[in-house]
DNA sequence: TTATTTGCAAATGTTTTGCACACAT
DNA sequence: ATGTGTGCAAAACATTTGCAAATAA
């Protein structure tokens, strides 16, 4: 993420806390600011753990309240890799939906995204007059360089 | 799931058991045999607590290592609603796989096949190199029913 | 002032596991 | 006989929550 976008985030996020009356605390400012530095997936942990180094961490639970406040906001997803796997977080970087590759060797993630497969589901819930407001698709399987090493 | 169907996947589970020189217990071939007379979708929970009303009820931790079991030998499929809920089960019926609909609102669970989307995530995959071995394909919303209510 | 927010520890909920005993092979 | 399977209770684990104290508005 640019140092431009984590301004531009930074700012988004005060004024989505004004706009919904919530209150702009050290501690809110504090980990929107890291969790923009993060590598591209991260999880409640690892930010935690970021947090901790500094001279005034931020208590668990608050990373984790957090957290939620920046996924309904929109600037972070949210990714479930397995059902009892810590949840990864990204930086919404765009409007582009995307999906992922998950290597069940190396634990890597690869983005994608297919306009087509969006359009395909759309068209397969109609049939069912499912209204679809969001959607997961996960593949599970070996990375390049896993699956020439097995 | 039809009665023949029933018997020819005990048959199958005994088979199984055989061939990985498993154990023929009473309580396995009980689990199994209540697993496939559950409702289409159930949780480990749904099934401990219908077989607690039989006279011998089987405890919970052979009812979680059975379903492993089950979901190994492949008769059974798992389904991963939320990171943090239950799992629910389904029986598999035939090879064809499917993926799910889910009402945000009522919890019912829509299956849907689409063999486009599958090439689709293969020729994906093809691109970034990567050997998809599962996939897991959900669309979040509402049901007819409960897109109407609202 | 007062409604939120925080930190802590305890609770949650599902699934797994260690261990002693029971049992299928 | 002997290696597995079972039941129980405790552990695991990420996340949530109750509550009292702190703090932004």
């Amino acid at each position: 993420m640019t140092a431009e976008r984590r301004e531009q985030v930074n700012s988004l996020f005060e004024r989505f806390l004004r706009e919904n009356r919530l209150k702009h605390t050290a501690q809110r400012l504090k980990i929107v600011k890291r969790a923009l530095s993060m590598p591209k997936h991260f999880s409640a942990e690892d930010l935690y753990q970021v947090l901790r180094r500094d001279k005034t961490p931020v208590s668990k639970a608050t990373v984790y309240r957090t957290l939620k406040l920046l996924v309904d906001a929109n600037f972070l997803d949210e990714l479930e890799i397995g059902a009892r796997e810590a949840k990864f977080y990204e930086p919404i970087h765009d409007r582009e939906h995307h999906d992922h590759m998950i290597c069940l060797k190396c634990s890597s993630i690869i983005e994608f995204t297919d306009l087509k497969i969006e359009e395909l589901q759309d068209a397969a819930a109609q049939k069912k007059r499912f209204r679809v407001l969001s959607h997961s698709l996960k593949l599970f399987g070996l990375c390049e360089r896993c699956d020439a090493d097995a």
